[in-house]
DNA sequence: GGCAAACTGTAGCAATTGTTACACTATCCG
DNA sequence: CGGATAGTGTAACAATTGCTACAGTTTGCC
């Protein structure tokens, strides 16, 4: 059986009442369920992808080969959580990477002409999808923003500035761990922690944990400006 | 009037004719145009995206301006095409750039709430729009892939080897300059240049302008793998 | 044809960043 | 409580990359 009521908890269905969604789905419903075993591949890379997945139970992990074979972790998604919804249309839909199973995983899976007709017939869940397509693309487009700016203290005290602005306080909480942050700006993290420190030591910032002050907003909106 | 021929040849009505369009858009239609002068705003930075905006006629320019007070031109849009397609929806739909006209522009623009209803009723604009944006996030995604090695040598296997496995040969042609590449690599032009001379003298490819032999296939690989 | 603008190729030096290694701390989980 | 795991902080050295400057080439356009 399907478990309705845990779907709404999945963005997609955000806002949408198990009832709908079982209207939604339509009698097809039970016949779209599938189990995986641990190890399972849900979808192979470079395949079609011509249905969409949402997983209800269990975790899965995305993994890329590149052109050399080179096997790269990509991210880990546990239920309730839709697959790769971005991938599902344009010129080129082909899942970018493997899912495998990391434990038992309960699964629905529905093509990509059903998806179509749900996004036609509930105006909720087509908002749902575009959203979700369009927050996806934001954060993309936010990594690259990180990306052009040339050194790591430029990307430092952009991120600063911006997390300032969000907390509207000049005493900012790191949203994430420097390794993390390190792996967001694509350099290494000693370098990043390196970089932290020089701007300590010029006066720019007081660092405590993951509390950071900044102490001289105008001089760092310069650097970015102006570069350094 | 509206050119409803015109708009069939924009990528979000590719495949729908005139005639369709004509309902789609229904009576309103004539009141959605827009005639904007050179140097008029067409959307500011950070104000809510809440209309659609396709070019019909003349060309804009998307600037953005960051904390700093810096002004980057992002893009150039020429008619007919949609704006900023990907930043209607999403939990935080700001228009990321100031559209700027670069000279007379007209310009169909469509209340979001609108475009919800059009693409419920339209299999063909929907399956476009879904299209579309997946193409975006695709493109991004595969630009951050490219941000993701880290050094200029790799990036350059990479980018070789995947050209040449698009063009099927191994004189692969490149599909921009040098100076775009350099930028789309987040590196200096003078490094790009550098690396490529490098490159060729280790024997791994053979450059004729824009015409490039790959030489090594295999040891390409392994930097990629391997790093190097 | 000829001018302007964009693009290419190269060099030397300065600066940033990566790498590796090690010690230490915090957090999670049984 | 204790052990494993993830995260932090730092240092020295090597390597890559950026910057600036200049000369030459191609391209587009009048």
């Amino acid at each position: 059986m399907i478990d309705y009521s845990a779907l709404t908890a999945t963005p997609l269905f955000k806002g949408i009442t198990p009832n709908e969604i079982q209207t939604i789905l339509g009698d097809e419903a039970p016949h779209l369920l599938q189990t995986f075993a641990k190890g399972d591949v849900l979808a192979e890379q470079d395949s079609p992808c011509n249905r969409l997945i949402i997983l209800m139970r269990g975790k899965i992990r995305a993994e890329m080969t590149d052109v050399s074979g080179r096997v790269v972790k990509i991210e880990d998604v546990s239920a309730p959580s839709p697959l790769a919804i971005l991938f599902l249309f344009g010129t080129n839909n082909k899942f970018p990477v493997r899912a495998i199973a990391d434990e038992e995983t309960i699964a629905i899976v529905i093509p990509k002409q059903l998806i179509l007709k749900m996004l036609q017939n509930n105006e909720n869940l087509l908002r749902n999808y575009l959203d979700i397509s369009a927050d996806f693309a934001a954060r993309l487009s936010q990594k690259l923003y990180f990306m052009s700016f040339r050194s790591i203290r430029q990307k430092i005290s952009m991120y600063l500035l911006e997390l300032a602005h969000k907390q509207q306080t000049d005493t900012v909480q790191l949203d994430r761990t420097k390794s993390s942050l390190a792996e967001y700006f694509g350099v290494s993290r000693p370098s990043l922690e390196r970089e932290l420190t020089n701007m300590q030591t010029a006066g720019f910032i007081g660092i405590h944990k993951k509390e950071i002050t900044l102490l001289q907003k105008a001089k760092m909106v310069g650097l970015v400006k102006f570069g350094g």
